[in-house]
DNA sequence: AGCCTGTTTCGATGTTCGTCAACATAGACG
DNA sequence: CGTCTATGTTGACGAACATCGAAACAGGCT
């Protein structure tokens, strides 16, 4: 059940547009992008830290972007000993995709 | 034929996290993203900018707003007349919505 | 000219990004 | 237990960037 129509169907309103803007701003910066399709194609389906740190920030600043990514309901965390795993949130890809879906695709 | 793959099929390398994410930030802001649907939805797929202008900035904020959708590849406009058309650059909603489908959606 | 629609320039305010340092948590080892 | 090492998180700071509106500007119609 996604939160919001396709863009395609009507004009937001202002609540839909701050929910939904939320997450497309938390995609909107390379390195959180890498980050999440790091998550996201990771085998599994989730990923320690650790093999995603590689994007060319620091560490922490690693850290930083997957907590914005979870606050905007992207990512979820989870702590198993001494590593940290990040999966997707389920249903968020659908939900984003139904947003981008025009009714008629090759149609207009 | 989108710019890249599906983000649940490998971490994205960097130009192309750059590209993408350019497009993600466009619409992640409430302003831009409302504007956004509301010429994705309009009658005939353009909109004057007379008539999305109501979304709670001022007119030249709104042409700010405008202008950074164009500049990342989601709209393009085109004046007749008196007034400037925007409608979205076709392809670009697919391109998003492939970006985000999940190979298999109910599965995992 | 005068009017209308949009765009651009400019400046003030606020937000984001990245790093260093410090902290928290978990396991290993004596 | 105490200490050491490894993995992540958090806080604080400066530099860079984004947002917004008032005013000035540009294009088109009558």
């Amino acid at each position: 059940m996604p939160c919001c129509p396709p863009l395609t169907e009507r004009m937001l309103t202002a609540e839909e547009a701050e929910r939904t803007a939320a997450m497309f701003k938390a995609l909107g910066d390379p390195v959180r992008l890498r980050l999440f399709s790091a998550v996201a194609s990771a085998p599994g389906g989730e990923a320690c830290v650790c093999d995603i740190s590689d994007v060319g920030v620091s560490q922490p600043t690693v850290s930083h972007h997957l907590k914005k990514l979870k606050e905007a309901g992207l990512l979820v965390s989870e702590r198993r000993g001494t590593w940290v795993y990040y999966r997707v949130e389920p249903g968020v890809l659908a939900a984003m995709g139904h947003l981008l879906m025009a009714p008629v695709p090759t149609d207009r």
